[in-house]
RNA sequence: GCGUCCGUAGCUCAAUUGGCUAGAGCUUCUGACUUCGGAUCAGAGGGUUGUAGGUUCGAGCCCUACCGGACGCACCA
């Protein structure tokens, strides 16, 4: 909020003091050690280094130049060359102020809006949503939301896996085995239970694999009774899909599954090899490196043995079919002529890194017109206690939908404990959105590229920091809306409100800084720092709460400068709760 | 073998272009308490950031080597 002025400003004294400098790399940040002072500058030292200058003197050379003193103390010049900025607690309450009021809420939308396609989720047809699933969506639904807070346009587009080989099996599980009272029952139950046991008959029998490879090639090339098969298994699919989005609160834009981009790949395939980027290998068709990269970063070349080797994009099988490298090829390029992206962003698993590199390339290579970027936003796997992949106790992969029934029921007998005078059904809506708000927040706290260990009782917990934490500070900041008659007016409010506690400042410089952590998710695609900052900002209203009575205090503008506080701090809790995707609740 | 990622307090994790004194929570111990409002707050303990070098005014972060771990390396996605 101030620190786009403040960075101006500075960008301003930096060019008066050194016309060639990079003013792109001049930026000013939240001090990362409070003692120093509100807001800080290392760009000085950068720049005195490359010019071998003296850093304490250019600092002192851009102090002088430099105009903030209707916004700032008097800058400070600290260690090697830091520029220091304190904020005026007059300028803290005229901000505080002006978002009372309903003019901001500490966020500048961009005046350059990127359009941003995030692909994430990607469930299977005929297959449960699980625990594998649950990062990309969290992930991919969290980072929308932020750009779209930030003013940019966002397409979330689900690309599902619904036409791999695993049809060819079945179909045939269709027509041999299928129970049609388990398929009303539980659709995807059946489906799975189909695909397995025609899966098991294969590695038996060779003659059941030559059928599913039979009805695979009579479905992909049309025939009418499989299309109708598929098309319902898919049905049945989309509707497992639409129940856990809507429980999730997840939405899509388009949802475009493998199948859309079926008839333009034999054209992606036949181009690449007219431009003479891929060729025949082995039976196969692949794309070979050009030579353009330097050896050790190119994704088409691998060392085995002290050697350096062709490591080959496949983009066509030896049996004609086509994989998903020739798939996310056609994906990419209607995204581009769809949505002229700026930014398309993969949102999977940390395995796949080698795969985007490779797709990238070959991409950057097929249409060298093509400048947006292309980001695989990676993460890292779910864990057991144990340390291996999160499975259930019998070694089978944890069904979503199951994950989030229990998550609910956990959360239902902790709200019944703690509030059991409340209507049941309020205590299981309660339930619902601390269950699921706890699960979110635990899954998108941990740095997205490490491994995190699950555990009920850490993401439930109601101390540390977990949504449930942050939800139950939201409640207390509404607590004060609920006593009507004895609210201060917010209605109207003086142009500055007087701060002076020291817990009412530092929770002020804390609110002025969500804009700038919104700006730094999406720069590094890290949700994690907005689960921070929304922790230390709970931890920082809890010490105000504890120390600055608001009815009870005895001026009536303290009472007023710390009901806008709260209402504030309200806003921004609530908002940021928001755009990580979880609900909040008016008491738990 | 090669590549990617990781190694931070007893445990689970943070650390914003390399920045000033590496921070939280859990656990342990102590304190506040007939509360506007304790699912809270305050305090204490706990560290050679895997090891050894290097670059830099400054390194958890960059470079090199080594140790330990996860994952990937031609027709699954």
């Amino acid at each position: 909020m101030l620190l786009p002025i403040l960075q101006e400003r500075l960008q301003a004294a930096v060019a008066s003091a050194l016309p060639d400098a990079d003013l792109s790399r001049v930026l000013v940040r939240p001090c990362t050690n409070a003692t120093h002072g509100d807001y800080e500058t290392t760009a000085l030292m950068g720049l005195a280094k490359e010019r071998k200058m003296n850093p304490r003197q250019l600092a002192t050379d851009v102090q002088a130049r430099l105009d903030v003193a209707d916004i700032c103390e008097p800058v400070q010049i600290s260690g090697a060359g830091f520029l220091n900025f304190r904020i005026r607690s007059e300028t803290l309450g005229r901000v505080i102020a002006s978002a009372a009021r309903g003019d901001h809420l500490f966020v500048v939308k961009t005046t350059r809006p990127r359009t941003v396609v995030i692909d994430f989720s990607s469930p299977n047809v005929a297959k449960p949503l699980h625990v594998g699933h649950i990062r990309s969506t969290f992930l991919g639904d969290c980072l929308a939301r932020v750009f779209r807070t930030l003013g940019h346009r966002v397409v979330t587009d689900n690309h599902i896996g619904d036409w791999g080989t695993q049809f060819g099996m079945l179909l045939v599980g269709w027509s041999d085995h299928l129970d049609t009272a388990a398929l009303a029952a539980d659709p995807i139950a059946e489906m799975e239970r189909l695909y397995k046991l025609v899966n098991a008959r294969c590695k038996e029998d060779p003659s059941v694999r030559d059928r599913a490879r039979s009805e695979l090639v009579k479905l992909q090339s049309g025939d009418p009774e499989n299309l109708a098969i598929w098309r319902e298994m898919q049905r049945l699919s989309q509707v497992q899909f639409d129940n856990l989005y809507t429980r999730l609160g997840v939405q899509f834009d388009v949802t475009l599954g493998e199948s859309f981009y079926n008839p333009k790949l034999a054209g992606v395939v036949a181009e690449l090899e007219a431009a003479g980027i891929a060729r025949a290998s082995e039976g196969a068709v692949a794309v070979f490196s050009d030579g353009t990269l330097p050896t050790k970063e190119d994704p088409l070349l691998i060392n085995r043995d002290g050697e350096w080797q062709a490591n080959p994009f496949l983009v066509r099988k030896s049996d004609g079919g086509f994989n998903y490298a020739t798939t996310d090829l056609a994906t990419l390029e209607h995204r581009f002529n769809t949505w002229a992206p700026d930014e398309i962003l993969y949102i999977t698993g940390g395995p796949q890194q080698l795969h985007f590199r490779q797709l990238f390339q070959t991409y950057r290579r097929w249409r060298p017109g093509f400048t947006a970027r292309l980001e695989h936003v990676w993460f890292g796997s779910i864990l057991g206690s144990d340390g291996t992949p999160f499975k259930t106790r019998s070694g089978e992969t944890v069904k979503l939908n199951d994950l989030l029934l229990e998550a609910e029921e956990r959360a239902f007998v902790i709200v019944a404990g703690k509030n059991p005078d409340l209507p049941e059904a309020e205590q299981h809506e309660i339930a619902r959105r601390i269950g699921i708000g706890a699960l979110k927040y635990a899954d998108l706290l941990p740095n997205r590229q490490s491994d995190y260990v699950f555990s009920w009782d850490k993401l439930l917990a109601l101390t540390g920091n977990t949504a449930p934490y942050l939800q139950y500070a939201y409640t207390r900041t509404r607590s004060l809306q609920r006593k009507g008659g004895e609210r201060p007016d917010l209605a109207s409010l003086p142009d500055s409100l007087p701060l002076v506690a020291r817990e009412e400042l530092e929770l002020a410089r804390h609110l002025l800084n969500f804009g700038f952590t919104l700006e730094a998710v999406t720069s590094d695609y890290r949700p994690n720092f907005l689960c921070n900052y929304l922790y230390e900002l709970a931890g920082r209203f809890s010490q105000f709460w504890e120390n600055c009575p608001v009815l009870k205090a005895e001026d009536p503008a303290t009472r007023t400068a710390r009901a806008a506080l709260c209402e504030v701090t309200s806003r921004v809790l609530g908002t940021g709760l928001n755009i990580l995707g979880i609900e909040t609740v008016e008491r738990m």
